[in-house]
DNA sequence: TTGTAAGCGTTATCAC
DNA sequence: GTGATAACGCTTACAA
């Protein structure tokens, strides 16, 4: 049943290292006898083990990444960019998915990893709370070379990330450009960095403006439309006067806005909404969202791309290589949404 | 550097075997030995190598996922049920995604997966066309056990999918509920198995309530937002009286919807729209969608635990395990995009 | 250009 | 209870 090297060397008359070569297409082989070794191979339906082959060559050829929340559309199109890259540099790779994004026991599924051997892993879990907790562990020794995604950069990690503050700021100053003076703000859930990351930037953005950041400007969602129609009622109901609104991602956006419309708001006329992520509906909300669009595919190959160079350094025992932050600057994307300029009161 | 069974089994003094005991928790082993050994593995940081242990056992304890599409809704949410599934029976999850979902040259992935002995596969990219015929080359017999998702169920293949079509009857059968007479429909792109269902669903439907099928209530689209627009313009310029639609995804029914709004129309007074999928945004657009909610997290469970009995059974090298077909009923969603009873003419 | 021997890190077999 | 030894399927020296 299981067809061998072996069997196909005995087959074809040659040794063992010949099938070898012929299989791996390395040093000279006569013609005749790759035609013969190959054709055995055929015949008997040979197909190498790669397994046998990573235990005496060392290397597993393989990544792994860990991600959370496949559903939304951020970690998903972020795993299409290290899936893409990785097969286009020949690496197989291991999925894990943690549950919980703020799950903070990580271990089992590292161990796994290092069972298997994976040469590099990429950590596509969004920074909340503590979750970053086992950095400082003495478990990231014993790990292959690891590029985290979506958290605060820091010194001696190789951190991929969108600058989502800059992100912020453009839909922010873009609100302002546009003659608003009442900008509100429904945030992510603060235990995410990227969440405080993009309330920053919309909070910088005002005061370099010279303007007050009233607590009733701000209202805390979770990333659900479902929060965002909670924010935008509590916003109308302690700013009456609000012209305009940066909702921290599209859901919540799409939420505010149908709250907008209910309260007999008309947008953007009476109040403009950015969001935040660019989802494909965003251009056909009613009216079409302005929003804030990261490449996060590109998050996805180049993290894949920083970590071969870590695997291929570790590989020739190169010391000393830096480990450095790579940021990427989303780009405003204006739509309807935001574009009139606002009634003259 | 690398730490193996033997050094451990050297520093402890015993055997390797008894080494592979503890780690493994097998055989009856002494509490002192248990005791030393583990306190050498601990000294040492030994990980044991699942590669080398896949080699002798043979099993590799992992299964393999040819997904595509990966950036929708529906692909990311059955990609999480089967690694939730994998990961609760114990196996690694091999993730390969196909760039074009029609692609028709699939051995490099299986190969790939044949070669790093997967021990199930999971083929989870819609059936486009043509892109099944490679079931039929002499491809399949080297394979591990696969199970097949979103396609036409066969005879002597294992597949899981959902009921598309009675979805499109529970949708089209609730629009006539509601009295509506002249029903269109927005069909995917009709080379998609699904796509056909879920057309001929709406069409069986109509056909029984003993209504004419006008080819001016169809058009067709190709699942994006911008095809919904368009198909809802023609549909709007064909049958000027149509009184509701069937998108065939919740992207389509956004982008009707949209068309709709700016014709002049009330919905769902004047026209009720029906989409299918359920994403979550859909709860959110204006008027709320009625669509279809499919179960796909389940779909990707159940793939995985059939797929698991073929593995077990081929283990045990039982024969002649049947293969069939698992049929999920998807569910409609009434919201206010059709609810109510369309102005009396 | 091709062959031989050793070994990668584990588990299975069968002794003790 | 524990230990020697032979696999598992392949590649890397080194030899011919």
């Amino acid at each position: 049943m299981r067809v061998t090297l072996r069997d196909v060397a005995r087959l074809s008359s040659v040794a063992t290292k010949t099938v070898s070569r012929v299989v791996n297409n390395q040093g000279e082989i006569s013609k005749a006898t790759r035609q013969r070794v190959q054709a055995a191979i055929e015949q008997l339906g040979y197909r190498p083990n790669i397994l046998a082959r990573s235990l005496v060559s060392q290397r597993s050829d393989t990544l792994a990444v860990v991600a959370s929340g496949l559903e939304y559309y951020g970690p998903s199109h972020t795993l299409v960019g290290i899936e893409q890259q990785s097969y286009d540099l020949g690496y197989s790779l291991l999925l894990s998915l943690l549950p919980r994004p703020d799950d903070t026991n990580v271990s089992p599924v590292l161990d796994a990893f290092v069972a298997r051997r994976v040469e590099g892993v990429i950590w596509a879990v969004p920074e909340i709370g503590d979750n970053r907790a086992w950095i400082q562990s003495d478990l990231l020794d014993r790990l292959p070379p690891i590029v985290f995604l979506s958290m605060e950069p820091r010194p001696g990690l190789s951190v991929v990330a969108v600058d989502n503050q800059t992100g912020a700021v453009q839909a922010t100053q873009h609100l302002l450009d546009q003659g608003r003076r009442k900008i509100g703000v429904i945030t992510g859930p603060l235990a995410w960095w990227e969440a405080r990351e993009r309330y920053v930037g919309w909070q910088d953005t005002l005061l370099r403006a010279g303007m007050r950041v009233s607590p009733s400007l701000v209202v805390n969602g979770d990333w659900s439309a479902a929060s965002g129609e909670q924010g935008m009622r509590k916003l109308l109901e302690q700013q009456p006067d609000i012209d305009a609104v940066f909702a921290c991602n599209d859901q919540m956006a799409l939420g505010a806005l149908g709250i907008a419309h209910q309260s007999g708001r008309c947008i953007p006329r009476d109040l403009a909404i950015v969001g935040f992520d660019n989802i494909p509906e965003s251009a056909y909300f009613w009216p079409p969202l302005t929003t804030v669009y990261q490449q996060l595919v590109d998050v996805g190959r180049i993290a894949v791309q920083v970590l071969h160079k870590l695997v291929e350094a570790r590989r020739h025992s190169e010391d000393g290589v830096e480990l450095a932050a790579t940021v990427l600057k989303p780009e405003l994307v204006i739509r309807a949404s935001s574009l009139q300029t606002p009634r003259q009161v």
